[in-house]
DNA sequence: GTCGATGTTATCAA
DNA sequence: TTTGATAACATCGA
C-alpha cells in the first residue's frame, strides 16, 4: 500500500505532535515484527524524546534524543497511529509506544510484513535497509535522472518499482507515471530517447508531487497518521480503471501482468516505441 | 465455502 | 542484471 506520498503523508501528518513527547514505553504486541532482533532492544527508547520523524523511499525513521532511531517499513497494510490511551486496540495493533501525556503511536499491520528494526541514527544511512535504495525521486535532477538510465535495461514498469533505482514508487505510482508520460509499462528502457526520458522525469515529479498534495491514495487501508483517508484515488487515471474509458482519448484501459504486478495503461495513448517523434 | 486479487519485498532459479 | 515464480499474511469481493 505505503508508497513515497502515502508515507509522506504519514510523516507530516504526525512529525510536528511527536516532536520532543517523551517515550515512555514500548510494548510489542507481535514479535515477528522485530525480525531478528531481540524485544528488549526496543526497550532502550524508553525514557528518551523524539526528535522528530523522516521519509526514506518508503521507510519512516523516528530519530529520538539518545542517538537512536526507530526505522519501519509499512509494507501492504501498515499503519502508524496517534491516538488517545484509553482508545480500544484495534485487532492488528503490532506495537504501542506510550508518550508522555494521554497519546501513544501504534503500528497496525494487518497482514504483518511490516517490521521495525532500532538502529543508531548516525548509521541510519548504512543500514541495509536504506543502503541500498535508490535516491528521492523528487530530489532528482533531471540530467542526473538522465544519467542513472543511461546504463540500464529492462522493462520500464519494472525499473520503476525497483527501490534500488529510485526510492518510494510502488505499484500505483508506476503506472500514473507511464500514463502521464505517454510511454507503455513494458517499454524497453535502453531504447527511450533523450526526449522520452526528459518526459518520465517530469512526470515522475509531477504525479508524485500531486499524490502528496493530495495527502496520498486511499483505496483500501491506506490511512495518515491520524486516521485520515489520502484524496489522490479521485485523480487516478489508469490504475484500478481496466475496462473504463481513457480520460484522455477514450479507450478502454487494459491491465496486464508486468514484472509480477498487475499493470494498468491506455492502449491508445501510451504506445511502445518511437513516442518521441511525435511529440 | 472457494478462488483470486491486493498498494511490498526478499529469495531463488534461470 | 533482469525476470518470473514463490512466499510471507489477512481481508475482501465475486
Amino acid at each position: 500500500m505505503p508508497e513515497l506520498p502515502e508515507v509522506e503523508t504519514v510523516v507530516r501528518s504526525l512529525g510536528p505532535r511527536l516532536i520532543g513527547q517523551r517515550i515512555e514505553s514500548v510494548r510489542v504486541l507481535f514479535r515477528p515484527l522485530l525480525r531478528q532482533s531481540h524485544p528488549l532492544a526496543l526497550q532502550a527508547l524508553k525514557g528518551a524524546r523524539i526528535l522528530g520523524l523522516r521519509r526514506r523511499g518508503k521507510m519512516v525513521l523516528l530519530d529520538a534524543t539518545n542517538g537512536l532511531s526507530l526505522l519501519l517499513h509499512l509494507k501492504m497494510t501498515g499503519r502508524l497511529l496517534l491516538c488517545p490511551k484509553e482508545k480500544t486496540l484495534g485487532k492488528h495493533t503490532r506495537l504501542i509506544i506510550a508518550l508522555g501525556d494521554e497519546e501513544e503511536l501504534r503500528f497496525e499491520d494487518s497482514r504483518k510484513f511490516g517490521f521495525v528494526r532500532l538502529i543508531k541514527t548516525e548509521k541510519a544511512e548504512e543500514a541495509a535497509e536504506l543502503k541500498s535504495l535508490g535516491p528521492e525521486p523528487l530530489e532528482l535532477g533531471m540530467k542526473r535522472f538522465c544519467e542513472l538510465l543511461h546504463h540500464r535495461r529492462g522493462r520500464l514498469k519494472s525499473l520503476l518499482i525497483n527501490q534500488s533505482f529510485l526510492a518510494g514508487i510502488g505499484n500505483i505510482y508506476a503506472d500514473e507515471i507511464c500514463f502521464e508520460a505517454r510511454l507503455h509499462p513494458s517499454t524497453e528502457v535502453s531504447r527511450l530517447g533523450h526526449r522520452e526520458k526528459r518526459r518520465l522525469w517530469s512526470a515522475i515529479r509531477t504525479v508524485l508531487t500531486n499524490a502528496v498534495a493530495a495527502r496520498g491514495t486511499s483505496i483500501r487501508d491506506f490511512r495518515d497518521g491520524e486516521g485520515r483517508e489520502g484524496g489522490f484515488q479521485a485523480f487516478l487515471r489508469v490504475y484500478g480503471r481496466e475496462g473504463e474509458a481513457c480520460f484522455f482519448c477514450g479507450a478502454r484501459i487494459k491491465r496486464l501482468r508486468l514484472a509480477g504486478r498487475s499493470t494498468h495503461f491506455c492502449p491508445r495513448c501510451q504506445r511502445k516505441g518511437r513516442s518521441s517523434v511525435s511529440s
